[in-house]
DNA sequence: TTGCCTAAGTGTATCTTTTACACTAACTTT
DNA sequence: AAAGTTAGTGTAAAAGATACACTTAGGCAA
């Protein structure tokens, strides 16, 4: 008996995932709308499984939810306030989806950064549920996930300065220079100097131009560049954007 | 009863500590050593309890088994593979001290950088139990812990790079600049130039020098500074080690 | 077919930061 | 008084960061 209490007092662990998606212009985040009334929407996330080491539940929480997938996610940290839940829509929504829904919930929140454009087009069934938000304009969201995002892009920007790897995992294999600044510009949200940013990227050489050049475009074309990994590997340790 | 079978199957949350401490020479690392026989060292870590939440739930593991009070732990991360336990040694242990043996566990790993020479003496309770090793002879520890000392020391590194705060958090009120210069070649694992790492915390005006000097030295006595906090939350963003 | 619009692409001078490097000074101990 | 030890200091060269404006190549519309 004293097992099975014991037992009731396990917290739950659940996954939370921060999408942002990058539409070529703008950075937004992945929320996930719950029931139409009293609606306070949320990351996409849920409890863990037995047999699933944690990066492959963030995963499968992210399929689940919105279909996305082999989309590379990154462990932010977790979060486990005994009283990350206290709002009353929370609770209403959580008596709805959960078994225990009253259980403490500890949970791992992970990142990414996804390419809009080329996103598979989402399954109808996951459709109405799922939606993209301008991180500049999302509101409140349920639980403790307006500070989980916070973090998250706090995170996003430090990885993306010491790492640009989570930025060129974004781009198309061949990509244009201003892409990648664009990229830069709205994950860190300011601008930055063309001619700069040029030379910090082609000195270090971890990008090499190909014979290809944009086409039907209404101005100049854009020489297509690739992203030389092996470089890069080589002097990470010096790179810093 | 389904109920009760799901909670079975709810994993285990617990806390371990990665502490790493600093003798004004080198950089060690606080371990746990298990009953005498066929023991593998372990990293101070235990279950949560259930109106915790992480942060206190490490400061309070690690004061139980150690005797340390007023240690600033940072979160690393959270480790959760269900294989995790796989070694007989470390089920062998867990039989002894759990009350379900076999339930996975999912740990969230702390770490933190202390001042050994000023750490207030144990109690004689812990005493045999607790032992400080230099990091780099470390032998193998128990469930995945080489691996999380292995992050966190990592983590450690980049968090000294951009953030000192960690740094001047364990040395005294008053220090030389050597005690500075010590405390980064130790944690780093490499050495500095003597000139260009004073002209980087002198021109950068974070730490001032006292109208005091060290006694009793047997060569030229040093400087002592302090930290200045508020100089440097002013500039933290350009602060870069 | 010309002119307009748009974004691409390029170089330089200045300033700042980083690096490499060796001797003298101040104190204690013997 | 000499020996041993660590503190403390400056500079020249190289590398990197910053600020900044015009020309070019294409599509489109008049």
């Amino acid at each position: 008996m004293n097992q099975i209490i014991s037992n009731n007092l396990n917290p739950h662990v659940s996954v939370d995932c921060v999408i942002f998606g990058f539409d070529g212009e703008q950075l937004k985040l992945l929320i996930i709308e719950r029931k139409p009334k009293d609606a306070v929407s949320a990351l996409p996330g849920d409890l863990i499984k037995d047999n699933e080491n944690l990066d492959e539940a963030a995963c499968r929480v992210l399929y689940e939810l919105t279909g996305l997938k082999d989309i590379y996610l990154k462990q932010l940290q977790a979060f486990g306030d005994p009283d990350r839940i206290k709002d009353l829509a929370d609770v209403r929504w959580l008596r709805d989806v959960r078994e225990e829904p009253l259980t403490r919930v500890i949970t791992i929140a992970y990142y990414s950064l996804v390419n809009l454009a080329e996103l598979a087009p989402r399954p109808a069934s996951f459709a109405k549920e799922v939606r993209w938000e301008l991180v500049k304009k999302v509101g409140k969201l349920g639980f403790d996930h307006n500070y989980i995002v916070d973090k998250a892009l706090e995170q996003l920007r430090l990885n993306l300065k010491y790492d640009p790897l989570i930025g060129f995992e974004l781009l198309p294999e061949k990509f244009t220079l201003r892409q990648l600044q664009k990229l830069y510009e709205a994950v860190l949200d300011q601008p930055i100097d063309k001619r700069n940013f040029r030379k910090k990227f082609l000195t270090a050489k971890i990008v090499v131009s190909l014979d290809e050049k944009e086409q039907n475009v209404p101005h100049k074309p854009a020489q297509y560049y690739r992203f030389d990994r092996k470089r890069y590997m080589r002097i990470k340790d010096r790179f810093w954007f």
